[in-house]
DNA sequence: AAGCAAAAAATCGTATACAATCTAGGCGTC
DNA sequence: GACGCCTAGATTGTATACGATTTTTTGCTT
């Protein structure tokens, strides 16, 4: 719930409703797996979809384009984006290099309500991957990102939030992609180690946590190069 | 040059044509103040300047609005952003946090050719700085933050690289809403600085000084509450 | 049957049209 | 003269229309 709409807002006033919601609709699909990688995603099907205008189907691709979900390619249309392995790469060394900053400056302002809903999400987490089924599997991959994002919220810095809600968001691609492990599950314990360390106010350790946790994250992805990669449009559809 | 449209793209192949190019024209225009937050951006107006139809003007306004260079107030109109205090604060302490990591990256990957490269900047940065006019200061303007910008690039990490284009934007808003003194000249030397130390590779120095770099920019704002901001109808146009 | 060319279908890019909403000015009342 | 209401104009929100580009299909040739 924290992340039903939890993206671009912030003090967004915009919000042209139909776009919005298509926008966050199609987000959610992706960062969920419903839509795979490459999965082309066409204006008129999408806005029918939606029971809307092809104008409103193409202004909230553009929107997911700006946020790195989805490539639009020009005169071919929009697709689920599909991360290069450098690409991948990128988006783990953005995290090492802003994550740690994020949990500095949330520890400094943290109230014990915020530790209590942390503890929450865990627990959720926890339970999550004690479920059987792809529902459970789904609600299991946005949960350990609402981890992530709910240290972010918790800074108080409204552009770093948005920010990661971006990186957690394609991580999560990168992870449909080259992930060999079939759930990320194993990282649930660092979670809580962090938050331990965060009560301790062992900054530093925390801090050593979150970038190891990271990095292990990334360990599990095969990013190592596709040669036949040269005939990308073979992936497109 | 560096930044002349060095903004989105990266790799984009997106750039539908007339809207890239009208999100730049207006993005250049608020980041040399050329426009004044809080200016109305009708879409019509927009779309006559460019000798395109709203839909286009449109579709640039929406763009400028991911960024943070312009508000979109539904059924009103876009606006350039008129950052809060608080969001200039949000800003900084943003730079604060990721520009240090930049630099690290940055410098781990730096080439003679880079440094060269950094070296040009300043030195044209401290020409414009000698011109008087305000052409020369809008050219100022821009430069300084090109020198950010140029890290971000070096460190060869495209995401980051937007990110900064974000922010860079962003405190250049901030600085025309809230700067005191006349011009942010101050901050020349203290590049000069910076690259002195990578080429030393002092690290931990060169963060120092980027970090009271920031600052420094930062503390020369007034971001002290107007009282009166209740009608910021008022300030809006 | 495989390969290629041209035509047909689908899809995107952009402009225009119409409805909904907001803004401004005028008029009347108190 | 001030306040409120109402109409006229301007501006945005969304849908539709049409030309351009790409993709697929068809049908012919080798």
């Amino acid at each position: 719930m924290t992340s039903a709409s939890g993206a671009t807002q912030a003090a967004d006033d915009s919000a042209e409703t139909g776009t919005q919601q298509i926008r966050d609709a199609i987000r959610d699909a992706i960062v969920e797996r419903r839509l795979s990688p490459g999965t082309k995603l066409s204006e008129s099907d999408v806005g029918n979809l939606f029971n809307v205008s092809r104008t409103l189907a193409r202004a909230a691709l553009q929107a997911l384009s700006y946020e790195g979900l989805v490539s639009v390619e020009k005169n071919r249309g929009a697709f689920v984006a599909y991360p290069s392995p450098e690409e991948a790469r990128q988006i783990f060394a953005a995290r090492r290099l802003v994550e740690p900053g994020i949990l500095r400056e949330a520890a400094a302002r943290i109230t014990p309500a915020d530790i209590r809903h942390l503890k929450q999400l865990l627990l959720e987490e926890g339970r999550l991957i004690g479920e059987r089924g792809q529902t459970a599997r789904r609600a299991e991959i946005k949960a350990s990102g609402d981890f992530h994002l709910a240290l972010a919220v918790i800074s108080g810095n409204a552009i770093m939030q948005r920010f990661m809600d971006e990186l957690v968001a394609r991580s999560s691609l990168a992870i449909a992609l080259y992930g060999q492990s079939t759930v990320s599950s194993c990282g649930h314990s660092e979670h809580g180690d962090i938050v331990t360390a965060i009560e301790n106010k062992d900054l530093d350790e925390a801090c050593r946590l979150m970038l190891h946790h990271i990095t292990h994250i990334e360990a599990d992805l095969d990013l190592r190069q596709r040669k036949d990669l040269g005939l990308k449009e073979a992936l497109k559809r």
